[in-house]
DNA sequence: TCTGGGGTCCTAGGACCC
DNA sequence: TCTGGGGTCCTAGGACCC
């Protein structure tokens, strides 16, 4: 890589993760249908995290009550979750990315990152991150190639498992053009259904929509967003600099639903997590935005929020309480959460 | 016994100030 | 008795992603 030859982003995607992680501590089950999620009981209420490729075969995939995994894959393996581990994998692979010579690093998630480099054959050095990933941990990854953010991110899943793909300016619309505007990263459901709502159904409809109509459908800054999203454009080299997270919070989804007696001291260790999360990694010139998440059934949610200059936990947990009581719904409680989040420093992040 | 837990970013609308 | 417009801050909540 020379400092004159053109400029790709390469998204970088670890293949089935954190199933990945562990067939290293059990090779036994390579070749098995191996299911991480929850506590690694389908009986709880929890759901997948990853799947092998062979649970995937049957139908099984993340985001899925571990209970209907574990039914469609009855032979499968269940893991429970282990995030030290996968953290300490990440970091080895992030670690080994930041290493390769003239790389910007963005780090996406666990097991994804964006990846700058200036080079005259991007297959050829996706060919090399891969192989740098794969000596140091072990690990597989997928490596999409682009002239834009979005589109290196898109290409990624063409090139799964352990394969690279290229997506230009050139032919992004050729082979996402037909596709649902869902198959783009960053629209869901609902904003599909919005953009339904104009005519436009694929990413290339999406591509020839007049901005201004897709700001009066969603806004100055969504409408511009998605726009761009459907031509694959924006943002064309990562962004290194340290991450400052902009929040911390806990929720937990009980095993047996909360009565309404037990909901303070639930709130109470919820607040103490969070105490402790903002104290190590957050200045103490910020001030605490309380966000209290409240699910009485799976379909509904309600969230209180409150500026709170402090970060003492009985000062959190009762104004969490008394957030909580304002609800005025002595239904029994799924899932309860609440988050500290943090005031952006004046001029912003 | 149907649906996790960690986040990010954006917008509508009301309050308030000048 | 009637009524502005811009800006900022704040809360409630929506949408999405890994």
């Amino acid at each position: 890589m020379t400092a004159t030859a053109p400029r790709w982003v390469l998204h970088v995607d670890m293949d089935q993760f954190l199933v990945a992680v562990e067939l290293l501590r059990r090779p036994e089950l390579v070749g098995l249908p191996v299911i991480v999620g929850g506590r690694g009981d389908p009986t709880e209420r929890a759901v997948v995290s990853t799947a092998s490729y062979e649970a995937r075969e049957h139908g099984v995939r993340s985001g899925m009550p571990l209970r209907v995994a574990a039914r469609r894959s009855p032979g499968a393996v269940l893991l429970p979750v282990d995030r030290p581990v996968y953290e300490a994998a990440s970091a080895r692979v992030m670690q080994t990315l930041r290493d390769l010579p003239g790389a910007v690093v963005e780090v996406l998630g666990w097991d994804e990152a964006f990846v700058g480099v200036h080079t005259d054959d991007p297959e050829a050095t996706a060919r090399e991150v891969q192989g740098a990933v794969l000596a140091a941990t072990d690990l597989w990854c997928s490596v999409g190639i682009g002239d834009t953010l979005v589109r290196a991110k898109t290409a990624t899943d063409f090139g799964k498992p352990r394969g690279t793909f290229r997506l230009t300016r050139d032919t992004w619309l050729e082979v996402m053009g037909e596709r649902p505007t869902t198959a783009l990263w960053g629209v869901g459901p609902r904003i599909s259904a919005r953009l339904a709502g104009l005519g436009i159904h694929t990413v290339a409809e999406l591509a020839r929509a007049p901005e201004d109509v897709l700001v009066a459908e969603l806004g100055p800054a969504g409408g511009g967003h998605v726009g761009r999203l459907g031509r694959g454009g924006g943002r064309a080299w990562p962004d290194d600099t340290p991450w400052v997270a902009r929040a911390h919070g806990h929720e937990t989804t009980y095993q047996r639903d909360l009565d309404p007696a037990e909901v303070p001291d639930a709130l109470r260790a919820l607040a103490e997590q969070v105490v402790l999360d903002l104290r190590r990694e957050e200045r103490a010139a910020m001030r605490v935005h309380l966000k209290v998440r409240v699910k009485p059934f799976f379909t509904f949610t309600k969230v209180r929020k409150l500026a709170v200059p402090t970060y003492d936990a009985d000062v959190l947990s009762r104004t969490a309480h008394e957030l909580y009581l304002a609800l005025d719904d002595d239904r029994p409680v799924r899932l309860l959460g609440i988050r500290g989040e943090m005031e952006p420093p004046a001029g912003g992040y």
